[in-house]
Parts: structure tokens; sequence; C-alpha cells
DNA sequence: CTAAGGACCTGTCGGC
DNA sequence: TGCCGACAGGTCCTTA
């Protein structure tokens, strides 16, 4: 599920419990995620207080005094607060019990998600790569243009590369160059300094939008079914392949660009 | 350096 | 109803 948006509404829903408690356990049931879980995380985090919870492009950060706990959703990947331990179901891989009594259980069906031990200090090879954060002052029009005229690849696998730009990822991607205007598979070197501004301001009104939505709609952080904290949000393109443009009633197209579907409007899109 | 494709994993859905 | 392929919201790694 989770892009920058879904992340940011998981912190935000389980910041609460998390930041000045102690973690008392983890039990890791399942430790083959997109990289071994450690052992010993156990034995590293416990006793420990979370200070604070941080999101750095689409990983969550967990931090105490010695040490941060990594967290990223891959592709399937939730975390949901229980107020006590329960019957585990499938796919609950990692529990993480505080000295509340309440529990962070993380689960992932397709297990490309990761939880992931970083010492105090220390800047996490997978953390020393990533791209500007879009939501933040750092990305501005001009960054973009750097970011973009050199490069030949389509502009939609660019503002998905989490080396140049974080957290886009292939819903956000399609809507905001939707309202941008800019057909997806256009060479990122041949995007006009203005359009580029505007996909500046789409990207980042795109991610505030679903953040909003994911916040009013996040009543229960803690329910014992369902996942937590995502929403149905409604999208322009993004799914609607086939479907009516929503701006000029013309059929969208669908095609493949960087292995993914990518919906868009042949006339709203140039 | 950039760009493109494969790999990792399970669940679901549509078609036969 | 059952089976099979295609596809799903990520991203690292290898290859060219």
């Amino acid at each position: 599920m989770p892009e920058l948006p879904e992340v940011e509404t998981s912190r935000l829903g389980i910041a609460p419990y998390c930041v000045n408690h102690k973690i008392t356990h983890i039990l890791v049931r399942e430790p083959r995620l997109r990289w071994p879980v450690e052992l010993s995380i156990g034995k590293k985090m416990v006793g420990q207080t979370i200070t604070q919870v941080e999101r750095r492009g689409k990983y969550l950060l967990l931090v105490t005094g010695i040490g941060q706990l990594m967290i990223h959703l891959g592709m399937s990947g939730s975390l949901r607060v229980l107020s006590r331990i329960t019957e585990p179901g499938k796919h609950d891989h990692i529990d993480i019990t505080l000295s509340s009594g309440n529990v962070i259980r993380f689960n992932d069906p397709r297990r490309f998600g990761s939880v992931i031990f970083n010492s105090q200090g220390e800047l996490h090879p997978l953390l020393s790569r990533l791209g500007v954060e879009p939501l933040s002052d750092e990305f501005t029009p001009e960054l973009l243009y750097q970011i973009c005229h050199q490069r030949k690849a389509a502009i939609k696998s660019v503002i998905m590369n989490s080396r140049l730009l974080v957290g886009v990822g292939n819903i956000y991607a399609q809507e905001a160059l939707f309202r941008a205007g800019i057909h997806p598979a256009r060479a990122a070197n041949k995007i006009a300094m203005a359009r580029l501004a505007r996909l500046t301001e789409m990207i980042k009104q795109v991610l505030n939008e679903a953040i909003e939505a994911g916040g009013s709609s996040l009543n229960d952080f803690t329910s014992a079914e369902g996942r937590p904290g995502y929403f149905q949000h409604t999208f322009q393109v993004y799914g609607r392949g086939g479907k009516p443009c929503k701006q000029c009633q013309s059929k969208l197209k669908q095609m493949v660009i960087a292995q993914r579907t990518t919906v868009y409007c042949c006339r709203c899109q140039r």
C-alpha cells in the first residue's frame, strides 16, 4: 500500500503510542523480510525509550538513545497498534511491545518490507543514497530542473527514482503528472522550466492532499480488524485506464513505464 | 555516470 | 469449481 502519504499517516498513527515509551520486548516471528531481520534486534532495543518517530522517504524511524529502528513497509506492509498481545494473524511478522502494554504489530504479506537496526550516529547506507524530500523547502523548481536537464529517461521514472526524489511511487507519480499536464513518457530533459515548476507544485499538492485525507480517515489505528490508516482516495488517472478523463472525457490510455502500469490522458498530457 | 531489466514474495482477479 | 497467468501501491542489484 504505502507511498509517502501512507507512511506519513502510519507515522502519525503510531507516534502517540511510541514517543516516551520504553521498548520491553521485540518478537520476530518471521525474519525473512527484504533484508533478514537481525536476531539481536531485541537485545539491542529492549530497555530503550523511543524519543521520536521520524520519516525519511518511505522509511519510518523509531529513534532511541542507542540507535534507531528503520521500518520500511515495502509494497504490502502495515503497522497496527494493539492494546495487548492477541493471537497473531498470517503475516504478522514482528511485535514491538512497549512499557504501556501497547504493541506495535508489523504485518507484510509480500515481505518486501524491512525492519533494520541502525546504531546511533551512523548514517545507514540505505538512507545515505536517498534523494530530496518532496515536501521540504529544498525541493524547488530549480532543483527539479537540475535533476531533469541531463536525463533522457521518462519523466515518470525520474520522479520515481528514490536516489533523486523520495516518496513518489506509482500512484502519485501518475496523479502529479496528470495535474501538471505532462506526458509520463516524455524525456525529462525535454520539459521546459515552467512546466517543471508546475510539476514541482503538483507533486507537493498531491502528496499533501493525500496526507490530509489519511489524517482525517485515520480514526482507528488501534482497530482490531482491517488495515489501519489507509484510505480510499479518488484518483484522476491511477487505475482508470480505458475510462473517460475527468477533465476532457477522452478515453484514458495505458502504457508500461519502468515495468509499471501507467495511465494518462493523451489530450491533457503532452 | 545513466538506463533498463530482473529479482525478491504472496494474494487476488479474470479468463478458460 | 479449479487451474493458470497477469498483475499489485517498492527498490536494490546487475548488466549494458
